[in-house]
RNA sequence: CGGGCUGUAGCGCAGCUUGGUAGCGCACUUGACUGGGGGUCAAGGGGCCGUGGGUUCAAAUCCCGCCAGCCCGACCA
């Protein structure tokens, strides 16, 4: 297996992964995937957390459908315009053509928001704090296994507010309480979070946030985002209430979304050369038992105590990996493979001294430890391999942030070894574009809050106006 | 949509130049020996060679069309 920190490899390395260790695959219909049970039990960790996280913000799950009626996606101009190209339509049904073509939502905005008109009467209304699990489909040119398939998982929430001000904060309270809590505290992943140039913005927005992760590649993630949409589409589908001043007004908007992208954001964030590395947060095992034995005598010794150990670890997803067709070595290298935190190896020797042998995922480490100290053991070393990880993505990060001097850096930087480069920038689409042409990256963050870079845009020498972090993107 | 490439067993591939009816590795089945880092040996099963047409006594192989997929770009969670 090729090393991640090849940049030329990581590509092949990435597919290979998620290949091998059973995650997902290509499907039928180009461009979509097969979710594995392996690959599907990350993502529900992943869903199970955020939507926690979601709910404990005050927002409510519900459910619109799969299906939008053409003509309601293009009432909001910017919006049809951004997605028109890579919407899917079902022009016929029933073994007739449709009248009235329907398409496939590549985003709920356009059908939710045609429903709150009729449900926003009076600013007692407000606010409506909405998410929902849903799939959605773009039929993006490119596709990459989790990172860009035709159709996704995701999760969108659509708040409608009174005020601009109550909107704004919506948009970054989910930015930083739900999704940069969600990614560094369970995927053990650093985030920069920040606001999108205009030219990055989601169609149809007034401000788009979101949370970029490098992957150790060089390449950033955009792993999430939140948008403000101030009254643009209560104006295109005509959600108007009374106020408290007697008065009609426009409602304020918010979505907000992130996707089965994160699994393969997790992958590229963690891995090495052997595989997976899983924070224990969100591993589906987050320990496994190998028994090891000879004779069948051995065997019933060796489950015996390994089925004692997963019992007395309720609070842990521990599994024994009874398997009698595979030998130890071959379990060994496929769970690290599938990148299981700690493994646990048990054989006659063990059971003769009374201690087990432990296997750390993360640092490759191995350690003797008595049995009767496995239950303090198992989640002081968990904990440990969530933060460890979290350091290690860190470091990473850090080492290849740069703060170039002139263009010429700023290019050199980007092109080895990658990564982040923070640099002042004027705040014209022209300098943004040129960047773009000559080294592939883009901005992916501006600061949440403008501040003044007093240095000239590194492109242009104009005077700067935003401190703009660059990188090549995915 | 532009540029490159590939469709042969579940997966990865060879065979095609020079036509003679298909092979390798992994996986799978059975058995024995094995078992603390991807086991060994033996015996097996599995293929409308992407698809339609043409040339030929004979096509995986040569010719023409079509379809699908991959990679690089533009688009994008």
């Amino acid at each position: 297996m090729a090393l991640p920190s090849q940049e030329k490899d990581f590509a092949s390395w990435y597919q290979e992964v998620v290949k091998l260790a059973e995650l997902a695959e290509p499907s039928l219909v180009r461009g979509t995937q097969v979710i594995r049970p392996y690959g599907y039990a990350i993502w529900e960790a992943i869903q199970a957390g955020l939507d926690q996280r979601i709910k404990k913000t005050g927002h409510v799950n519900m459910y619109f459908p799969l299906f939008i009626p053409q003509k309601l996606l293009e009432k909001e101009a910017e919006h049809v315009e951004g997605f028109a190209p890579e919407v899917a339509t079902v022009t016929h049904a029933g073994g007739k053509k449709l009248d009235e073509p329907i398409v496939v939502r590549p985003t709920s905005e356009t059908i939710i928001w045609a429903t709150y008109a009729k449900w926003i009467q009076s600013y007692r209304d407000l606010p409506l704090l909405y998410n929902q699990w849903a799939n959605v489909v773009r039929w993006e040119l490119r596709t990459r296994l989790f990172l860009r398939t035709t159709e996704f998982l995701w999760q969108e929430g659509h708040t409608a507010h009174e005020t601009e001000e109550e909107a704004t904060q919506e948009a970054h309270m989910i930015l930083l309480d739900v999704y940069r809590a969600a990614l560094e505290e369970d995927f053990a992943i650093p985030l920069l979070v920040g606001r999108k140039s205009e030219m990055q913005r989601f169609p149809g927005a007034v401000e788009t946030f979101a949370i970029e992760a490098l992957m150790r590649d060089g390449k950033a993630l955009q792993a999430g985002t939140s948008h403000y949409l101030g009254e643009n589409f209560a104006r295109a589908y005509d959600v108007k209430f009374l106020g408290r001043d007697g008065k009609e007004h426009y409602a304020f908007a918010t979505s907000w979304g992130v996707s089965t992208r994160l699994v393969g954001g997790l992958i590229m964030a963690h891995g090495d050369n052997k595989g997976l590395r899983l924070p224990p947060k969100l591993a589906p095992y987050q320990v496994v038992v190998v028994p090891i034995y000879k004779s069948e005598d051995e065997r019933v010794r060796v489950m015996e105590a390994a089925q004692r150990i997963a019992e007395n670890s309720p609070n842990l997803r521990i599994k024994v990996d009874a398997r009698e067709e595979h030998r130890p070595g071959y379990k060994f290298n496929e769970w690290e493979l599938k990148g299981v935190p700690l493994r646990i190896d048990i054989g006659p020797r063990d059971l003769d001294n009374g201690s087990v042998s432990i296997a750390r995922r993360d640092t490759s480490e191995k350690l003797s430890v008595p049995v009767e100290s496995l239950s303090s053991e198992l989640p002081r070393l968990l904990d440990e391999i969530q933060k460890t990880l979290y350091d290690q993505a860190l470091e990473f990060r850090e080492s290849r942030t740069f703060h170039p001097k002139s263009y010429d850096e700023l290019r050199q930087v980007i092109a080895d070894p990658g990564g982040f480069a923070v640099a002042s920038w004027c705040a014209s689409p022209e300098c943004e574009a040129k960047v773009k042409e000559e080294t592939k990256a883009t901005i992916r963050v501006l600061p949440l809050d403008r501040t003044d870079p007093d240095r000239p845009c590194i492109v242009c020498g104009e005077s700067g106006v935003e401190e703009a972090t660059w990188a090549e993107s995915y």
